[in-house]
RNA sequence: CGGGGAGUAGCUCAGCCCGGCUAGAGCGCUUGGUUUGGGACCAAGAAGUCGCAGGUUCGAAUCCUGUCUCCCCGACCA
């Protein structure tokens, strides 16, 4: 393609919509320009990546047997009240004004409804159906260029299966295609357990690219390769030990003593004497949740034990509940439901809030005085505990999450009606799994994890173009007919070459336009090397240069690649 | 939703606090010329209802009120 007549719009500066390296890049190479919050078009050169990237799906979900479909993004709302997700998903989901119609955030829906009354046997069974298709999510807040927006690319697939059994075939065999794809464009990525959350079933898991920019918070041993998300992760911390004799309760008097630290400061004691506690609303009823000293509550472990609806109680509703606000608050004389921290279990000599402002309570007996107690492993991991597998450190760090794949069994199934008759004429939900792909994220990805201060540095498969060809001076006729020539000849040898071939434009220029766009080589013709019948190759990720003649220039990048 | 920042030429921004001549700069763009191995130079030029609406004032980019949009942080850490 030639630069002259190409709409491959750079910029030289940084834009001032964009923070995260990817977007920065993605927008200064002309790969894409926002619409309005979280809605980019794609450009010419951004498409041609992301077109790259969709055939390696294509290829790798063939492989697993996948059939390609195109579902319509625009769906009747009804289909959607069937299963609850009208409400599940809430604002997240687009509504259409003027007519009962939502906008698809993802097709669940739409595969059982096709599925139902034309699987009707065991024989028809398995499927593997997928689409790459546009989906709307109303994020309340977009953010990272691509990484989060209302509208995005996913590829989205769905086994239907007749038993369990099949759906641990189907799940295995996209973990696969998922690896290989991953693999494929290059990326630096690892698998992690996950909750399953609002989408239903039982088995998940994630796959993630560590990245400042991510929204997820991951667990990860580097040594055995245990990764979870911070939803469900676990280490080995140890839980305290019994002490031989109980104290009896005592009251102390502590003025402006809010927090942990504050606490242990003030009674010079340990942060493992201590139970932090937190009030959360499980479907209106108040639950005072027990952790140990500042360990954190995990909301997604805490609403997996108590099921419903949680939320942290609101500030003002403190006092009322507990008869204290904020950091005097603790489990003696507390009228509701008490849970605690596995890492509290039958503790004593504990020092919490009296449910008095400005008073808290040691010498508690966990197992004595505050009867009814139940335990959960309900706290956030943290950076530096031991892993669970093998004691090693374990890191937590931020991972954007390019693919999850979900065991969901019969939930949609049944919700819509999608039976089969099993081989005994038994009537059966269809027992269904459902994986995606961010495709635009894995370009994003790509990006963060590919870039100098430059521009982006391509490598196969995803480069737009192999070759990034440059006349200096085009003015000059010998340089114009050698590139001319050169961009014929590169081309019919199969590469996909862009030419620069701008009359305008000094070296420098162009030069830097080719380090933004970032091919893996480029080939640079100037009339000083020419006189020697010689032309330059660089190696756009080394940076290395050669100076090679003309004749043999085929022949070296034969061996490149 | 809560908090913070921003909206002035295609892009990046100054001017605003403390109202006052024709609203500026750099980059980009157009024309002509000189240049051509790391974002060149000279000359001439085009380009902005200062996000929108209302108000205060003799006078508003600047002050006040409302509103829209965009970016960032957070999602109630006792």
């Amino acid at each position: 393609m030639r630069l002259s007549k190409s709409f491959i719009p750079t910029l030289k500066e940084n834009p001032s919509e964009a923070v995260i390296p990817s977007h920065i890049l993605m927008i200064r190479a002309g790969l894409v320009r926002q619409l309005s919050a979280g809605i980019y078009s794609w450009l010419p050169l951004g498409y041609k990546v992301l077109r790259k990237i969709m055939d390696i799906i294509r290829e790798e979900m063939n492989n697993i047997g996948g059939q390609e479909f195109h579902y319509p993004a625009l769906n009747p709302k009804d289909i959607w009240e069937q299963t609850g997700r009208v409400e599940a998903f809430g604002d997240i989901l687009f509504h259409v004004k003027n007519r009962d119609y939502v906008l698809a955030p993802t097709h669940e829906e739409i595969v059982a409804f096709h599925a139902k009354g034309e699987i009707v046997s065991y024989k028809d069974l398995p499927q593997i159906w997928y689409q790459i298709q546009t989906k709307f999510r109303n994020e309340p807040r977009p953010r990272s260029g691509v990484i989060r927006g209302r509208q995005f690319i996913m590829k989205d697939a769905y086994t239907l299966d007749k038993d369990e059994a099949g759906l641990d075939v189907g799940y295995e065999l996209h973990d696969k295609a998922y690896r290989a794809i991953f693999d494929r464009c290059g990326l630096k990525y690892f698998v992690v357990g996950a909750s399953s959350g609002a989408m239903g079933g039982s088995k998940s898991e994630e796959f993630m690219v560590k990245s400042e920019a991510g929204e997820d918070t991951v667990a990860y041993c580097e040594s055995c390769g245990y990764a979870a998300n911070v939803e469900v992760a676990q280490s080995n911390a140890q839980p305290i030990e019994r002490e031989n004799e109980s104290k009896e309760i005592f009251d102390i008097h502590t003025p402006n003593v809010k927090s942990i630290d504050d606490l242990c400061a003030f009674l010079k004691i340990n942060e493992r004497q201590t139970a932090k506690s937190r009030i959360y609303i499980n479907d209106d009823k108040p639950v005072l949740v027990l952790m140990l000293g500042n360990d954190e509550v995990n909301e997604t472990k805490l609403t997996n034990v108590l099921g419903g609806n949680v939320r942290p109680a609101h500030p003002d509703e403190l006092k009322e509940i507990s008869g204290a606000d904020a950091g005097s608050i603790g489990p003696i004389g507390f009228k509701h439901k008490i849970i605690a921290d596995l890492l509290l279990k039958d503790g004593n000599n504990l020092y919490s809030g009296a449910n008095k402002n400005d008073y808290h309570i040691g010498g508690i007996d966990l197992m004595r005085d505050v009867p009814n107690i139940e335990y959960h492993d309900l706290r956030i991991v943290k950076s530096g505990e031991k892993c669970i597998r093998c004691g090693s450190q374990l890191d937590v760090f931020k991972a954007i999450e390019l693919g999850h794949i979900f065991k969901l069994g019969t939930k949609y199934s049944e919700a819509l009606g999608v039976m089969f008759l099993d081989e005994t004429g038994k009537e059966k939900p269809v027992v269904m799994g459902s994986y995606g792909i961010g495709v635009e994220r894995i370009l994003a990805c790509f990006i963060e994890q590919n870039y100098d201060d430059k521009g982006i540095i391509w490598k196969d498969p995803l480069s737009p173009f192999d070759i990034h060809l440059i006349g200096l001076n085009m003015k000059n006729s010998l340089v114009a007919e050698t590139t001319e020539k050169l961009y014929n000849d590169l081309q019919k040898e199969g590469f996909e070459v862009l030419f620069d071939d701008r009359i305008e434009g000094s070296a420098g220029v162009k030069f830097n336009d080719a380090d933004l766009l970032g091919m893996p080589i480029q080939i640079i013709v100037g009339e000083k090397n020419l006189k020697e019948n010689k032309v330059e190759i660089k190696n756009r990720r080394s940076g290395n240069k050669k100076v090679v003649e003309l004749e043999k220039l085929i022949d070296s990048l034969q061996e490149i690649f």
